[in-house]
DNA sequence: AACAAGTGCAACCGCCTTGGG
DNA sequence: TCCCAAGGCGGTTGCACTTGT
């Protein structure tokens, strides 16, 4: 249903995603997180190029995204804040759970398009969608509560040693191994992962370090890319300089290279 | 059974925005 | 203020699958 690989010019795999593309583009991003999106694929061992793996792990791999049959509430919203936003599908898919912008388009293109033009019943369909929007806006409403509870620095420090491994992989879907049967993802044994297991268990203490906060990187001028992408590290780099970085680095590197090492064992 | 037309959706392309130097 | 790199977004395309004739 997609375009067949091919190689372009430069060398660059494009077309149709394989499993084992989509195993080490997730195996990777859950442990290091997508801190540069142009040098990920050279990290992660892919002959693709950035974008189109920002494209599949946001559309396709990322955890939490719904795939599937709309419910009619689903699509009532997607016409109602159509009408009020326009093509801003990436708007909109901001107020649909586990959407993507993508999928919404499609899905506009391919059914609602049609129905808010010819449907006569649209008006019940807009009335339905009011009730969904409002729905929907109360639960926004306590998201933003709950995130800005979350992130007030006295609350940070409270959890900081118990950093929850489902709120991390929400918000940098990057951290945790051992999160990933969550989603229903059972990728560990679709690879062999023997290696990588070893390596869980060298990164094993990431979880013991004290919870790095974005504005720690800002205030002590570190790349924040780094941080926001949730680059993360076994070294306790966020307070030592440029020597820290350089450390995180070579494990980035370590990891490339056990991860191609597997994968010339196939 | 064979072919054409329609459909669904993953992926690509190119432009725009943003942030850093 | 300008330039550049990177990320993000919306439009479009390609192709397997389904449905109709």
């Amino acid at each position: 249903m997609v375009r067949a690989p091919f190689y372009d010019k430069n060398g660059l795999k494009k077309g149709a995603w394989s499993v084992e593309e989509d195993n080490k583009l997730r195996a990777y991003i859950q442990r290091f997180g997508h801190w540069n999106w142009r040098e990920l694929p050279k990290f992660a061992g892919l002959s693709r190029c950035g974008k189109s793996c920002r494209l599949r792990w946001m559309n396709y791999l990322r955890p939490g995204v719904k795939r599937g049959n709309y419910t009619e509430e689903e699509e009532c919203m997607i016409i109602k804040l159509h009408e009020e936003l326009g093509n801003k599908w990436s708007m909109i898919a901001a107020s649909l759970t586990g959407r993507t912008d993508n999928d919404i388009k499609n899905h506009w293109h391919a059914h609602l398009k049609k129905c808010t033009k010819n449907n006569p019943t649209i008006s019940k369909m807009k009335t339905l969608s009011n009730e969904a929007y409002q729905h929907d806006a109360d639960i926004a409403r306590k998201t933003e509560i709950d995130n800005f509870v979350s992130s007030s620095p006295s609350y940070q420090v409270m959890e900081s040693s118990q950093l929850s491994l489902e709120t991390s992989s929400n918000e940098f879907p990057s951290l945790s191994f051992d999160n990933a049967p969550l989603f229903g993802i059972n990728w560990i044994a679709e690879d062999n992962l023997t290696t990588l297991e070893t390596l869980q268990q060298s990164f094993s203490d990431f979880w013991t370090e004290p919870f790095i906060m974005d504005n720690t990187y800002d205030q002590n001028k570190y790349p924040v890319s780094l941080a926001k992408g949730g680059f993360c590290t076994s070294q306790p780099c966020y307070n030592e300089g440029k020597d820290s970085i350089f450390m995180a680095m070579q494990e980035v590197k370590n990891y490339q290279g056990i991860n191609e090492d597997q994968y010339l064992l196939n």
